[in-house]
DNA sequence: ACTTACCGTAAGTCATGGCTTACCAAGAAT
DNA sequence: ATTCTTGGTAAGCCATGACTTACGGTAAGT
């Protein structure tokens, strides 16, 4: 749920694959794993930890889980970027007004 | 400048707390050191990456390095996060409609 | 000129984490 | 009831990468 976490889970790039692909629709963990180059339980890895960001959820579907993008997670590293770009816009006008001090 | 480097870069927590530090305003190497708790070639490796990155840049200014925030790096992720915020929106839309047909 | 401050790079150490195989549990199907 | 599919967890391996110390190189101060 934390920005931090959200952005350690997308650092990795067969985890960010998985993510991108349940952002494309909801996928069994079978199906994420066709898609990508890694072993199913290496998928299930990756999506317990895309869980814990908040990135994803879980809804058991008879025997298969359906996994499928949640909000959450990537609501909270949107905003925390966010953060960041106002305060560069910042380091920037400040550095315009020093400039002009010569 | 590609936005799977920044994200790599920003996953490190040190790493982050540099450029955190730099989004603040300018600094010497020297002055980012002695805000983590890292040795100051640790520093000069993080901002390498930060570097590459495209999220900050330098000016040599007589003896140190001036280094500060650039906008770059930071525009690429959130443009990458904008689009896949847009998929995910779709998503829920699509499921919403599935959830009709029952 | 010599020393001091500032910084990047090299080499080596060590922990983190991503991957695999093996195993186990639960639901579907026959 | 047994088999087959589906998937999470455990244990172990191994590469990546974050850190340290040591070194070299340039600019400023004296």
């Amino acid at each position: 749920m934390a920005y931090q976490e959200s952005l350690a889970a997308l650092a990795d790039p067969t985890r960010r694959a998985v993510y991108e692909a349940l952002v494309r629709g909801p996928k069994p963990v079978g199906g994420l794993a066709r898609g990508v180059d890694v072993s199913r339980p290496a998928v299930s890895q990756h999506l317990k930890v895309l869980r814990e960001a908040g990135l994803v959820g879980v809804k058991p579907k008879g025997a298969s889980n359906i996994y499928h993008a949640e909000k959450d997670g990537l609501v909270a590293l949107k905003r925390y970027l966010d953060g960041l770009w106002g305060d560069v816009l910042q380091a920037f006008a400040d550095e315009i007004e020093r400039e002009k001090d010569d």
